[in-house]
DNA sequence: TAGTTTTACTTTGTTTTTCAAAGTACTTTA
DNA sequence: TAAAGTACTTTGAAAAACAAAGTAAAACTA
């Protein structure tokens, strides 16, 4: 490890990319209008970090129609809850006040 | 709380900023340099997140000389501690699976 | 059944943030 | 005294974040 920030994924830098993921590793799937509600954002906010997310096959998108209605699934992907839980070892390791980061004594 | 994310704290949603606090937690003061080689950042990368913290009172900065050489010296503020360990509960209580997340049983 | 509102998103363009390269002001070394 | 190094700061381009506006179909309303 060279730094200690370099096992921190860039791609869960951001409190609603967070959000998005904490919720899709304890439900198996979320639609957009839970993922809104949940995390208070707008529509677009949703629909932009969502967007970056499955750029990075970090999540799947399943579009359906329910009642009628349009309806968006996401749905963390194998890779995206690895590179989570690798994000979140790197996180305990960096906020562990025991980890190495004191420069003297 | 209205959501899940309300008590993420925006100022700490980025790993440089993370990485300076926690430098900044456990030990009472740390420089430009060290700040620079334990994040593995550039020059202005380490000037520009330290004075976005420094604008929200949550580190201070003092400037010496130190063998005639420039030294600038960051302190986390009580504000900025306090700050920041609410964002480690509000991060640990989003990251905790047995939170309230679960949408349906 | 024509018009209005609501739902469920997507697109757009502005604003904000991030970033590293270049700049500054010294000090040190040759 | 010229060149190189140290310790930052400034700058401006690039990327990201954001919410307002747009779209399209459904549902309600008169």
């Amino acid at each position: 490890m060279k730094n200690i920030i370099s096992n921190i994924n860039k791609a869960f830098d951001h409190r609603i990319r967070l959000g998005i993921m904490s919720v899709l590793m304890v439900n198996d799937h979320a639609d957009f209008k839970t993922l809104k509600e949940l995390l208070g954002a707008t529509d677009g906010n949703v629909a932009s970090h969502t967007k970056a997310l499955e750029k990075q096959n970090y999540i799947k998108v399943e579009k359906s129609f329910i009642d009628r209605k349009p309806n968006t699934k996401y749905i963390a992907t194998t890779t995206g809850r690895k590179a989570f839980q690798e994000h979140l070892a790197a996180l305990e390791k960096l906020l562990n006040p025991e980890n190495g980061l004191k420069t003297k004594s």
